[in-house]
DNA sequence: CTTATCCTGGATAAGAAATATCCACAATTA
DNA sequence: TAATTGTGGATATTTCTTATCCAGGATAAG
């Protein structure tokens, strides 16, 4: 069992644009330059994102992504199922009803015991990480990090932060 | 994210070696048919089953698998455990200290928040695995299962055990 | 209107992991 | 000695993840 890489990118890319100030937005590139990651298979995460409308995205020159709502109004599950899908990790195959001998359809009604408990400690699971928001991560770094890896993020947004042309 | 199809069949098996009495055994072929599940493969993880010490195996004509204590000792996330291995799902790729600019390694000292939470939500997953034995799956079984279904596994373990020979 | 930038979605391929099979070998019983 | 069964390694096969590329559309600036 393993959760997709692009989970971690993901949850790095929502924070960092958690300092974005009203409509500024911040380009793949830059969001994958920074983390040393693939910018084309970043831009595919960040889709997803998009399409789960976690994040906005701003088209064509001085475009980018900004979050769609609040930082506190997303939860790390939000940004986990956007990447991962929200399929259950445990896919019961239902091997009860395999093998010669085994009753027909009408047996089997009942959810199994097994497949009952495993979904229970997924629901733990999405449950613990349900708890925690974009925004719980932002404060935590800004209250616990670095002040040199600090630095470097305000820096990043500084710099690289672009701003929506305003249609007065 | 998802979990190996062999925890699926590893738990079906447990709960099946649970209903053994004494020191009786059940083959991997007979439980491989009866669940209809590949037989070479389910060979390997029964093996993983027995090295993690949740069950034991007799070599030899009437040989087999046993559970290695009584079955209330025994969790789900023992045998998830045994059959994904204990390395947390989400694996940290620690992305903040890449790309440029970044600080050297005494930077990063203090863990992630968002690797924190992500294991944290491991946790509880776990913790909820762990609440549940096989004996619990059984008596769950017994109490709710189709009388078909029931019957049929009944059947299957008088039919199929066997018992160590006596050393009289 | 043209150019440059950037997101979008599909096609595609390389890589890793899960799934599955087979076989030689050791252990054990009859 | 022959038959049965687990063990561990080697090896395919399939599936999923990771990654790249490109054509297309949207948009801003000149």
């Amino acid at each position: 069992m393993k959760l997709s890489d692009g989970v971690e990118a993901a949850i790095h890319c929502a924070t960092m644009l958690a300092a974005l100030k009203d409509d500024a937005v911040l380009p793949t590139t830059a969001l994958a330059e920074f983390y040393g990651v693939s910018a084309s298979y970043l831009a595919k995460h960040l889709s997803a994102l998009v399409r789960c409308d976690i994040l906005i995205s701003v088209n064509g020159p001085a475009g980018g992504f900004r979050l769609q709502r609040p930082a506190d109004k997303i939860t790390l599950l939000d940004v986990v199922l956007a990447i991962e899908g929200d399929a259950p990790a445990f896919r019961c195959a239902e091997i009860r009803r395999n093998g010669p001998g085994a009753p027909d359809a009408s047996a089997y009604i009942k959810p199994c015991g097994i497949k009952s408990a495993m979904l229970a400690a997924e629901r733990a699971w999405r449950g613990e990480l349900a708890k925690t928001s974009i925004a719980d991560l932002v404060q935590s770094f800004r209250a616990e990090a670095d002040p040199r890896s600090l630095a470097r993020n305000r820096a990043f947004v500084a710099d690289t932060a672009r701003v929506q042309p305003r249609t007065d």
